[in-house]
RNA sequence: GUGGUUGUAGCUCAGUUGGUUAGAGCGCCUGAUUGUGGUUCAGGAGGUCGUCGGUUCGAGACCGAUCUUCCACCCCA
């Protein structure tokens, strides 16, 4: 038997319909992107190994997919680092190439490398595949979409406001609601650890702290007591665990809290400012909610941190993230460039508008009409109403071979196509077409012009 | 990377303590129906039981390795 075909662990191939499905939350991110002023860029698939190594943590680095050089690689490998056997020194020296990891980085890399270009502030927007060697699970691949869009080049806490916009006006193109922003800021996690006496675990403090809806009060305090802060430290915080109320109400406390913390203080002071901005311009759809455990992975955040969770009732994790970096293009020798970016997941999107069942049909439809090949002359005689469907907008096609009906029938059937024509030569005789509903199964006799009536 | 889990027809899955020729439903093909799809009926094709090795007189079943699926952790969209 011949081999059976397979793809590898976390990639997946899209059907048609996926397919079309996926170009429709694409096609609505697009225009909300432009509509907001973001231009859009591509980068290459891989980049210099060096450029994201070393950029996303040891973590990161083991789950970067390197490229094998080419030609004799190994035969180029020193002495020493083929007898030491150590994985790390032998990679760098047989693979110079990676495949993109996200599309934060690249874009870091595409401003500096582009500077004198690039009229600032700089709004880019990317769509683009990424890809992780990651052990896949539910709803995580190997390989997926990002869609970033991202402001640098300006410190104004305007671009936060217009990124929850944003996010206000994606969801409410696709229907999708209930969904809420998350925000918090950097800020003011570095205050909360400075007034406890744990600035120096401010990583373990944020990581434990993000877990909280996950393994709950009880487990977070013990995380913190393992990573070594304090008994009394966590005392200090206990509060926000369980801070509730508005906007508002969650802000008054964090400012009794951080009272003794510039930097506390400057954090509580954007999340204001941004709040007050929204609730002057107002939100069609999505909530926005100030999250004092919110503490995205990514070292980079600066200032505010967001994340989108799916509506209550589906089950799925974030469906969208970001936050403000000042010194993303540092790394590459281009200082004082502060971003501030938001990322949508497309697949995720997808599985909830699926679960959902908010997928527009008007947006996945295929061929509508197929019209029934009786022989040469009748083909041809059905081209020429084919031509003058699809000049008026409508999709129309001739089944290729002169099969047997049933078969053509079939397969319009199969296809979902919801009009047939039948044209043999009693039709060709009176210059008529029949037309028939799949559906209802009624079918009339009309002219090409009757056709596209038919179907506009 | 750690721990667990899964793999039998195109798909979803049965398959008894190890014992002839491995089954079902759906799908597919042909016909009933030479200008009418879906429904119905009759018939048919399709399997190296993920792969490699081991135990055994005998393996789909037991053991090992490997790949794959899904889940938890780490991390993350």
């Amino acid at each position: 038997m011949a081999q059976k075909p397979s793809i590898p662990k976390g990639t997946r191939d899209f059907s048609p319909e996926e397919v079309l499905r996926r170009n429709y939350i694409i096609n609505t991110l697009r225009h909300n992107f432009e509509l907001f002023g973001f231009q859009p860029i591509e980068t290459p698939s891989f980049e210099n190994s060096s450029t994201l190594m070393g950029k996303y943590g040891d973590e990161g680095d083991r789950l970067i997919f390197k490229i094998l050089n080419s030609g004799d690689y190994l035969n180029k490998v020193s002495e020493k680092t083929y007898e030491s056997k150590d994985s790390n020194a032998l990679t760098s020296e047989i693979s110079e190439k990676a495949l993109r990891y996200d599309l934060t980085v690249p874009f870091a890399r595409y401003v500096v490398q582009h500077q004198n270009e690039i009229e600032f502030p700089f709004k880019r927007y990317q769509i683009q595949p990424v890809w992780r060697a990651d052990r896949p699970q539910k709803g995580r691949f190997r390989e997926f979409f990002q869609c970033d869009a991202d402001a640098v080049g300006s410190d104004s806490l305007l671009q936060e406001v217009a990124f929850v916009q944003l996010y206000d006006s994606v969801f409410t193109d696709l229907g999708l609601k209930g969904a809420l922003v998350k925000i918090n800021n950097r800020k003011i996690l570095s205050g909360l650890a400075e007034t406890i006496g744990a600035a120096d675990k401010l990583i373990d403090f944020t990581v434990a702290l993000d877990k909280l809806d996950k393994i709950g009060e009880e487990g977070v305090i013990k995380e913190m007591l393992a990573k070594g802060i304090t008994e009394e430290a966590i005392a200090r915080v206990k509060p926000i665990f369980n801070a509730s109320g508005s906007f508002a109400e969650k802000l008054s406390l964090l400012k009794e809290l951080l009272v003794d913390s510039e930097t506390g203080k400057q954090g509580i002071e954007e999340l204001e400012y941004i709040n007050t901005k929204i609730e002057a311009l107002g939100l069609k759809t999505v909530g926005l909610d100030l999250d004092v455990t919110l503490a995205r992975g990514l070292n980079y955040y600066t200032g505010a941190i967001f994340e989108v969770s799916a509506p209550e009732g589906v089950k799925m994790g974030s469906i969208g993230g970001g936050g403000r970096y000042d010194d993303l293009t540092g790394i590459f020798g281009l200082k004082n460039m502060s971003g501030v970016g938001i990322s949508f997941g497309l697949d995720r999107i997808y599985l909830v508008l699926e679960e959902l069942g908010l997928f527009p049909e008007q947006a996945i439809k295929g061929t509508r009409l197929l019209f029934i090949n009786f022989g040469e002359n009748e083909a041809l005689y059905c081209l020429k109403a084919v031509q003058s469907l699809r000049e008026a907008g409508i999709t129309a096609e001739l089944y290729p071979d002169a099969a047997k009906m049933k078969k053509q029938m079939s397969h319009a059937d199969k296809r979902n196509i919801k009009f047939v024509v039948l044209a043999g030569t009693q039709e060709m005789e009176e210059s008529v077409y029949t037309l028939k509903d799949m559906k209802s199964g009624e079918q009339h006799r009309v002219s090409i012009e009757g056709l596209i009536e038919a179907l506009s």
